[in-house]
DNA sequence: CGCGTGATTGAGCTTGGTCAATTACGGTGG
DNA sequence: CCACCGTAATTGACCAAGCTCAATCACGCG
């Protein structure tokens, strides 16, 4: 059973966006995560750039795996301000962890293509495969893992720290992770609510390494690691 | 069965700390978390002040609930910077999530009495006992939700808005969540290092309220709510 | 080539941090 | 019971990291 194509209906398409032009964007989900026994429910989704996927407090009835592109998850205060708790990049799954409803909003921070899974039949999937239920359970603890991690960040890290640790982050989940030539695929202020940061200090902060001849600004969303070591001190994790 | 009694042994105990003095000092927990099925394999253990319960890296073999005082679980950076991740009071369980290895520290943030539970054999009951299997299952899901909304505070909220975010949090929280009077356990600097400030701005913050007639600080560790409706347009959640 | 969005850069300011006393309190011993 | 002592909390003066506001730049797309 083919996947079969269907376009996110209930948002209207930005002007200018054409998923036949943006799906390929980015390279397809590296096979590490693959969920090999969910494709066959799988329905493809094309998603621009600031169109939600989910909102926070709707029914969690499906899950999502990124094939290309950039998904954000994020929680919003009445006047606006943004925390981005994540980023998901082709290969990823998400919204396996919520349970009734969402908790968090999921928007595309770039175009990107999905697939999404009803969650029962998911569920129904899990009961029998072991190993299958066992990645799920080991998805929902790195998330928490991931969670704390950013709560040392949020709570305790300088820009620059938050900047460095991010850009390795970022580095360890590229396709080819040992890759000195990263993709950022989401906007500054994107990068700064997941910081804790305004744009501004991102952008300063990113060129101040620039200048150090840390990285290399090689277009506003691909950066070269062109100091790897430096960038781990600066770090400050262990 | 009867839970057997065992003191803390890895750690020595700090001077003053006498267990017969020190565990009745909370309320026994609410009714509400009880996990009745699982006592029967419970010890009892009694854990000074900063003495550690399990460290950041240990295999985790053990889960507990807190009888009375104050567990803090925690993420520490070389130079010493610390994040407290939660408090763990009285009928909250605590090391259920963690998956293998425990990727948090975890320290009585007062002197505290725990019940340890082993993890095989809560895992087996589970097996069993399906309304067991879902407890945990939504005790990871809280968790993870009160990771999400520490993230937005840490990353987004002033020094106000966490304050007020945290005493509502401790507020709803407490024996009798319609109560006035609130019990602070741990120190100012625990609390600054959950909610990324500094003791001296947690101080100064707290003293603002009391000078504002928000709240009454009736001692270091007990605060009277004077003015709820004030704390909650304060917190900034919706 | 022009336009519009997003990124960069700059100047000045504010919030919360740092450093340093000072005060208050709980627990101990006389 | 009270005085003492050590720790924790408060308070103050100053400082700086990062934010705000505003202007400019540059890149991608039509």
């Amino acid at each position: 059973m083919q996947p079969q194509v269907a376009i996110n209906g209930n948002t209207k398409l930005k002007i200018g966006w054409h998923p036949e032009v943006a799906a390929p964007k980015t390279e397809t989900a590296p096979p590490s995560t693959d969920f090999k026994a969910l494709d066959a429910f799988g329905t493809v989704m094309l998603v621009g750039r600031d169109q939600e996927v989910y909102a926070e407090g709707d029914p969690a009835d499906y899950c999502y795996k990124v094939v290309a592109g950039a998904i954000r998850t994020l929680k919003l205060m009445p006047d606006g301000r943004r925390q981005v708790s994540e980023f998901y990049l082709p290969g990823d799954l998400l919204g396996f962890e919520d349970c009734e409803a969402r908790y968090l909003t999921a928007e595309a921070a770039a175009d990107a293509t999905l697939i999404r899974y009803p969650r029962r039949r998911i569920e129904a999937q899990a009961e029998a495969d072991q190993g299958l239920a066992r990645r799920l359970r080991d998805l929902a603890s790195g998330s928490l893992r991931n969670c704390h991690k950013q709560m040392l960040l949020l709570g305790r890290k300088s820009a620059q720290e938050r900047i460095a640790t991010f850009l390795l982050e970022m580095a360890g989940r590229s396709p080819r992770p040992g890759d000195v030539v990263i993709e950022l695929p989401m906007s500054r202020s994107d990068i700064a609510d997941h910081l804790g940061l305004t744009l501004e200090t991102v952008s300063r902060v990113l060129n101040r390494l620039h200048r150090d001849n840390t990285i290399n600004l090689l277009s506003a969303h691909r950066v070269e690691l062109a100091d790897r070591e430096t960038l781990e001190e600066m770090g400050g994790e262990a």
